[in-house]
DNA sequence: AGCCTAAACGGACCGTGGTCCACTTTCATT
DNA sequence: AATGAAAGTGGACCACGGTCCGTTTAGGCT
C-alpha cells in the first residue's frame, strides 16, 4: 500500500512523519523562547535543546537562523498576503490602487509593530533578503498597483523604494530610536504614496 | 614640556603615539586584506595577524567589524560629505536644491559601485546603522535640501526614504543579481526625487 | 515479515565576532 | 632620571552560526 504519495500541488511532496514532528516541536520551542525571552534569545542550540532534538535538525529543517525566523513569520505574513490578494477592499481588490496602496502599508506598518523585532531578524541576512519570495510578493504587488494607478516612471524601482520605507529596522528606529508616533510613520506613507504616484 | 596637550576642536583629545601607529597598521592591513581577497575575507583575527598586533587591539580601536568598515570607508565618505557640503556645484551649495539633490544621488550611487561591498558590510549593523553620524549627515542634508525646495511634508520621513533608496545592499542587488543598469537606476533616482519634490 | 534506500538525526567540530583581564607602555609631572 | 597612573596590549576564552559525517529510522517494495 502507499503512504500517501498524493499530495496537494503546492506542497512539498514529502516530509517523513518524524521530520513533520521535528519542524513542529521546533517552532513551537522557538515561538516560546521569543515570546519568553525575545528574539534575541532565540539561538540555534537553545531551540534544538528546547524541542528535545540536535542541533543539526534545526539546520537541516530550516537552513539558517534567519529561515527560522522567516518560518514564524510565515504564518503572520500569508495572512497578509491572502488579505491583499484576495480580502475584501481597502486591501484587497476592488478598490481604488492609491486606496489599496495606502491600506497595504498601513497594514505592514501594523505588523511591523507587533513582529517588528523578529521581521528585522528575518531580513537581516544579507543578500537573500531581496530574492525571499514574501519580499518579492510584496514588491510585485505595489508593482502592479502602481501600474493600475497609470504611473508611468520605472515601476520596479518606485516599488523597491516604496517598500523600503516599510523596512522592519528602519521603521522600528524611527519609532522606538527617534520616538516618531505610529501615526506620524503612518501620515508619512500616505504622503509618500501621492507623491510617488502623483 | 607638555606633549601636544593642543588639539583642534573636532578631533579626540588623545591617542597614544603607540595607539595612532597600530591603528595606521591595522587600516592598512585591512585595506591590503580587501584590495587582495575582498571584504569578506577582512576577519578580525586576520587583520590583526597582518598587522603583527593582538586581536583585542582591533577590538579596542574600531569596536567591532562594522567599527573597523566604517573606518575604511572614512575617507571616501569624508571626500563626499566635504564635496556637498562645500564643494562646487551642483553637490555644492548654490545650485538648486533639485539639481543638488540629484547630484548628491548620483554621486553616492557611484561610490556604491567603487566601494559598495565594504559600504554594505559597513551597513550590515543592526540597530548603529541609523544613529552613525555619516548617516545622520546625509539624511540631514538631504532634508535641508527638502526644505530649501519649499516641500511641504514630513521632511524627515522623506529624507529616510530617499537615502533608503541609495542603500548600498539595494544598489548592488538591483546592478548584480536583477541586473539593472546602472543608467536605469540613476535615472530611476532623477525620477523619485523629481516626484517627491513635485 | 523482512529488506533496502533515501531521508533524517545528532552532536562533535570549526571559524568568527566579541569580551576579559593580567601585563606592558607611554608620557606629563617632579 | 625617576615615578605613577592612565592608556594600550595580547591572547586565552566564550557564544553562536554553520558544517560534517557516521548512525538511525521511516516506510515503500517484495
Amino acid at each position: 500500500m502507499l503512504g500517501d504519495g498524493l499530495h496537494l500541488v503546492g506542497e512539498d511532496p514529502a516530509e517523513r512523519s518524524d521530520a513533520a514532528r521535528n519542524r513542529r516541536l521546533l517552532l513551537e520551542a522557538a515561538e516560546t523562547l521569543v515570546a519568553e525571552h525575545g528574539p534575541d534569545s532565540v539561538t540555534m542550540e537553545a531551540v534544538a535543546k528546547k524541542a528535545g532534538v540536535g542541533k543539526g535538525t534545526v539546520f537541516r529543517r530550516f537552513g539558517s537562523r534567519t529561515g527560522l525566523m522567516r518560518a514564524l513569520l510565515d504564518h503572520t505574513e500569508k495572512q497578509l498576503q491572502q488579505d491583499f490578494m484576495f480580502g475584501p477592499p481597502p486591501l484587497g481588490p476592488g478598490a481604488d490602487p492609491i486606496e489599496r496602496l495606502i491600506a497595504f502599508g498601513r497594514a505592514r506598518l501594523a505588523l511591523v509593530l507587533v513582529v517588528g523585532e523578529v521581521l528585522r531578524a528575518a531580513e537581516a541576512s544579507p543578500d537573500l533578503r531581496y530574492e525571499h519570495p514574501a519580499h518579492m510578493l510584496c514588491t510585485a504587488h505595489i508593482s502592479m498597483l502602481l501600474r493600475q494607478a497609470g504611473v508611468d516612471g520605472d515601476v520596479a524601482l518606485l516599488a523597491d523604494v516604496l517598500f523600503g520605507a516599510l523596512d522592519a529596522g528602519l521603521v522600528l528606529n524611527q519609532v522606538q530610536v527617534r520616538e516618531m508616533s505610529i501615526e506620524r510613520v503612518a501620515d508619512g506613507w500616505d504622503d509618500l504614496v501621492r507623491r510617488i504616484m502623483r
